[in-house]
DNA sequence: CCTATATTTCGCCAAATAACGAATTAATAG
DNA sequence: CTATTAATTCGTTATTTGGCGAAATATAGG
């Protein structure tokens, strides 16, 4: 019941939820999961922790680089039928839309490198 | 957007949950959800409301009592996909088998009119 | 009409949550 | 080793949420 409880807090956000979408079918570093939500970088980390410790998202080390991506086949049932959930009825809102297109046309066009830089300059 | 996060905050509380498992296969008068939850009537009728207007369940008025039920067919994609990866998920969990099991051998063996008196004895 | 009563609404309080900036951690690069 | 920097943790604040009891609403029964 914890487990379920702790999925269903993990989804009651908004922003978590774009986190969640926009992982669908590949992975982002943190920089870039800023630059779409537009927020404090301790508070999407936060967002962040809380889809991790839901189990909704799995992470990969690389460097100073943290990736991101969707809990795949191995997760549990109660996680992937979760997922299923959110991006089949999730995929053709408004926002999700936006979200794709400009995480297409220019967040995944920058490398981390570049996108953390253009951040810290402000 | 905006209806899946009214959807997945309402899924966001263990109470919520509860009811909503407890609904699986009958409807139930909010005296009986009291019953079975042990909270205020103010609170429970609160946690209903949430429920009711997230469209995951259905009411029912009959006189004094007021009667709900899960949303059924017609209800939208998101609602009963929703309702779906609820109940198939948290079947087993200990907590609600619990409940199924109070509401099998004493709530539902007792008629509102005389489970609500109980209430307001207590 | 008046009383009893099932449910909801309202007002309040305590706890949880989302946001931020500052400080910390962990890793690369000089 | 030291400086830089991506990400996280911590401390604070404002808002939301879950809980209650009292008051209001609506309906049945006398």
């Amino acid at each position: 019941m914890r487990k379920i409880v702790n999925i269903t807090k993990a989804l009651a956000d908004e922003n978590r939820l774009r986190v969640l979408c926009a992982l669908q079918g590949r992975e982002l570093c943190v920089c870039q999961i800023i630059a779409l939500l537009k927020l404090a970088p301790s508070t999407v980390s936060k967002h962040i922790s809380i889809l991790y410790q839901a189990r909704l998202v799995e992470a990969r080390k690389a460097g100073r680089w943290m990736y991101y991506r969707l809990a795949d086949k191995s997760a549990s049932p109660e996680v992937r039928k979760a997922l299923q959930w959110i991006c089949s009825v999730l995929g053709n809102a408004e926002k999700i839309q936006q979200d794709t297109k400009q995480l297409c046309c220019s967040i995944m066009k920058t490398k981390p490198e570049e996108l953390c830089n253009l951040q810290n300059r402000g």
